[in-house]
RNA sequence: GCCCCCGUGGCGUAAAUGGAUAGCGCAGCGGGCUUCUAUCCCGACGGUUGCAGGUUCGAGUCCUGCCGGGGGCGCCA
């Protein structure tokens, strides 16, 4: 990598000035503004203090220490500011960015190997099978698959989970909503109102169980919305079956032969005030009952039989659940950085401007299904995908439905569609890519071709950045700004025009295929698809 | 009351470890197709990053307090 190549040249400067530094030490950064190089380092500024120097003093003689070892990759060195070392590289590093991504294709480049095979569980989504999926629910579906995504590509073997709550006061009230429909009944106290409680009772055969069999018809539904937004789960987890493996009784025998059990007030106790819990949490109701808590205990302890990360992805609404499942994950002997809960923002659903609760009771809800079918899977998935999952999310049908046209997906889309365009052209004007090793590429240097070649150079970091911080949305992000300066290029850079010089349009050719590979990592991550034709 | 998250141009948002002149999209304004897809490109306009302090050579980012919004505080799930 050019940073390290930089980095230790610096080191170097350090140790003949007779200060000990090691390259590992010294940070390079991409300045946020062109015209301060293409690497920039402000170690200067980092060590000033404790040497006793003036830090522009200091860069100063840097700068020259540097310079005289005359790198072949540096154009220019400048400081500037309060003592920033600015490196101008010769374009040439960005032609080896070219050859980069071409030698190592779709699978090699951008691959960065941080996970080095360590394993992650990851559930996320797990709604209640009482129902369709709403809209808010999509989130965190395109969210966990993104994430997923990214997680493998960084080496990370991961195994993702839906979690069915299929047993269960709700599953209960569902099915008896279902039968009361069916018969024309009064729907039970705290019953399901919504209007696809009407529609499923009517398709529901008379002598069915309305649980088992609604249960099958919300889950049935929910596998096809996520299916449909191209949402893959490596497992379906169910509470009963777990339950009657007796992984309960199981996970309430560790917690007690630990000691960390009490039984007080008829009702049996889990001390998880011990481990930073605001209070101890009941286990085991004086009425006999295990609450939810007990399952999803054991549901946890048996993840890491699949993961030696375990990792949920949970609504804001459930943050409070957080601290008491990572007491118990410690109590069961997990380390406590080995389970992970990430909160996500939750959205608000608006139709017509108006915001939509979700209510049981009057049975307003926005479905997934819906939204798919007004505006299609990859619309939906970078609208979910394109903020932070920090940042509460509203998504308006309305708006979206109106505006697809113009929603960002397109203008990345058409970008790789253009690709494969001049592809197509190629093809019908009999011209045909030399092997690369035949290129010259040193006749790339046009600001726009740079400019690709500098946004394919920062992928591999991104795909790191967004595996670390969990965050997919710095990858729609970059591939947003991958499209920009791919339309850029195709403006004023034309490729198989008839006046384009020969050893620039194979240049060109094959600078039009990385950036084919950067849009092709970068959509497979956010699980959005490359269309040849717009 | 206590706890968690958020506050960035009219709207929606970006900014790894604290870095230089806070990017981008939408809406609105002005330009650009006889030449590979105009679902595109270019330009202009628009900001004291909620407020007040603090730490630092340097703060949208860290700390404290306040204001505003959302969520959570059951022997419910």
């Amino acid at each position: 990598m050019i940073t390290e190549v930089l980095a230790a040249a610096l080191a170097d400067s350090f140790s003949e000035l007779g200060i000990d530094i090691a390259a590992s030490e010294i940070q390079m950064e991409r300045p946020s503004h062109r015209e301060h190089g293409d690497w920039s380092s402000n170690v200067a500024l980092m060590t000033s203090k404790s040497l006793g120097r003036n830090p522009r003093e200091l860069a100063e003689d840097l700068v020259k220490l540097v310079e005289l070892k005359s790198l072949g990759s540096i154009e220019r060195m400048e400081v500037a500011g309060p003592g920033f070392i600015n490196f101008h590289l010769a374009p040439q590093w960005l032609h080896d960015v070219l050859t980069d991504v071409l030698t190592q294709g779709e699978d090699g480049y951008a691959r960065p190997i941080v996970g080095n095979g360590a394993s992650i569980n990851l559930e996320f989504v797990s709604a209640n099978p009482t129902g369709p999926l709403h809209a808010g629910g999509g989130r965190w579906g395109a969210y966990g698959d993104s994430l997923a995504r990214i997680f493998r590509r960084c080496g990370y073997e991961t195994f993702t989970e839906y979690y069915i709550n299929d047993r269960g006061l709700q599953t209960e009230l569902f099915g008896a909503s279902l039968a009361a429909r069916r018969d024309g009944t009064d729907l039970p106290e705290d019953g399901y109102a919504g209007e696809y409680v009407a529609e499923w009772a009517s398709e529901m055969p008379h002598e069915a169980d309305p649980v088992a069999w609604g249960q099958e018809r919300a889950l049935t539904d929910v596998r096809e919305s996520l299916t449909s937004m191209n949402v893959e789960f490596d497992h379906w987890a169910s509470e009963t079956a777990l339950v009657e493996s007796g992984a309960m009784e199981e996970a309430v025998g560790l917690l007690t032969s630990a000691g960390w059990v009490d039984e007080h007030d008829g009702a049996t106790w889990l001390r998880t005030s011990d481990f930073g819990d605001e209070k101890d949490r009941v286990l085991v109701k004086s009425d006999g009952e295990p609450t939810y808590f007990v399952p999803d205990i054991a549901y946890h302890h048996q993840k890491f039989q699949r993961g030696e990360l375990v990792v949920d992805v949970l609504g804001a609404d459930h943050h409070g659940y957080v601290p008491r499942m990572a007491a118990a994950m410690e109590m069961l002997g997990h380390p406590p950085d080995c389970y992970e809960a990430i909160i996500g923002q939750n959205v608000t659903l608006v139709r017509g401007g108006e915001e939509i609760k979700l209510s049981k009771r009057t049975g307003t809800m926005v479905e997934v299904s819906e939204l798919i079918e007004a505006v299609g899977p990859d619309v939906a998935r970078f609208a979910y995908l394109l903020q932070s999952i920090d940042t509460r999310q509203t998504i308006d049908i309305d708006v979206l439905s109106s505006q697809a046209n113009e929603n960002p997906v397109y203008y990345v889309q058409y970008a790789h569609a253009r690709i494969a365009a001049v592809g197509r052209e190629a093809t019908n004007r009999g011209v045909s890519r030399d092997p690369f090793d035949d290129i010259d590429v040193t006749v790339l240097t046009h600001e726009r071709e740079l400019e690709i070649l500098r946004c394919l150079s920062t992928l591999p970091e991104i795909v790191e950045i967004a595996a670390r911080d969990r965050a997919p949305h710095r990858v729609a992000n970059w591939i947003r700004e991958l499209a920009a300066t791919f339309h850029g290029f195709y403006h004023d850079c034309p490729v198989l025009r008839s006046d384009t010089d020969e050893a620039v349009q194979q240049a060109r050719l094959w600078l039009v295929e990385s950036a084919r590979i950067g849009f092709a990592i970068g959509l497979d991550l956010l699980g959005i698809a490359a269309p040849e034709k717009m």
